[in-house]
DNA sequence: GTCTATAACATGATAGAC
DNA sequence: GTCTATCATGTTATAGAC
């Protein structure tokens, strides 16, 4: 079955995302996937082919599923709204994408980095900056690109924060707020 | 002598920020020290307490030099580009409890994000939702000090992506530089 | 495609000399 | 305060049977 491979590749993506490269051995992969570690190496070469190929995995799926929502048809105000909702969703539903890219701005070397440019933002990046350029003309795009993925990154990792804080809400914090809450801060600022 | 605890501390916390707990063994942080990875054990009882003990050193110096520079004698808007320009420089030149923050956040525990909590974020946090209620009143302060939180770290950490994209600018992004596009963003929004 | 068995090495931690 | 030596265990990876 070429199942298995694909089983593989989520449950390592899971693992890796949460835990680390280092912190994650092919026993435990292999024990959540109830077969033998030896098994594993039918499939991949070795742990890094398979994390590779795992993160490889989880940055085209979210890629995917993130740049098909971002029509081009609106207005760049609409636009805004749309692509901070659809991202919001999409690292909502799946955290892997945001776990690892974050991961990897910490301790990647050149090498990584560099691929994670080429994968994870290229989707993105450009309709953004055609956004940016429309939003806000003569400014510097990719300032604004890396602030809005800060606030959406940040938000997403901070809520498991908020209730150990002071001032805490009762409620829960969701995604449509959030939604909110950074659309008008990209848009007009803390004193909207 | 007790500068070697001291040298310890530091060189383990280097190397913990960067690399992560799984990421290093004692004998990577021994032979950094100069030393053998018995040597450690008399200065610490296990590699838990050596990390422990490292990590609430960098967040005890970093919230310390931070709150030193929190004056409340300015108006809102003053202190809030005080406040940007502090964490901005305090975080750059010391990168160790940014990271160490960022990497707790995505892999930390329960008892883990609690301890965060309390240690990192008691300093910033009361004179940040201070401002925030004197800039902002009625908003969800919380919610801005995430937002405030996310740009600067996050632009820390994503200046190394920034040759690696596409209409990447020539020079180097300054810290100043970076403090007048937060400060700007945060109050006026994206056209300003 | 998965198993058992094993090689070769790295890891956290301890004992005891100096 | 640091060393050498060692233990028990965990690690990636391979060989070969089924």
């Amino acid at each position: 079955m070429e199942q298995t491979r694909e089983r593989l590749l989520n449950t390592a993506a899971d693992m890796f995302s949460t835990q680390g490269y280092a912190g994650v051995s092919m026993r435990e992969i292999a024990r959540v996937m109830g077969i033998t570690q030896a098994a594993i190496y039918h499939h991949f070469p070795s742990k890094d082919a398979l994390y590779i190929a795992a993160v490889t995995f989880v940055f085209e799926k979210q890629t995917l599923e993130i740049s098909e929502q971002m029509s081009a048809i609106d207005s760049p105000a609409e636009r805004l709204v749309l692509m901070i909702s659809a991202m919001l969703e999409a690292m909502e539903e799946d955290p892997r994408f945001r776990r690892i890219y974050l991961r990897e701005l910490l301790e990647g070397d050149e090498q990584k980095i560099a691929a994670i440019a080429e994968n994870a933002f290229t989707a993105f990046y450009e309709p953004l900056y055609q956004l940016m350029g429309e939003l806000a003309p003569g400014s510097d795009r990719q300032l604004h690109i890396f602030s809005l993925a800060g606030l959406i990154f940040h938000h997403l990792e901070a809520r498991k924060l908020a209730p150990h804080l002071p001032h805490a809400n009762e409620g829960k914090t969701t995604i449509p707020s959030l939604a909110r809450h950074i659309t008008n801060l990209f848009m007009y600022g803390v004193s909207s």
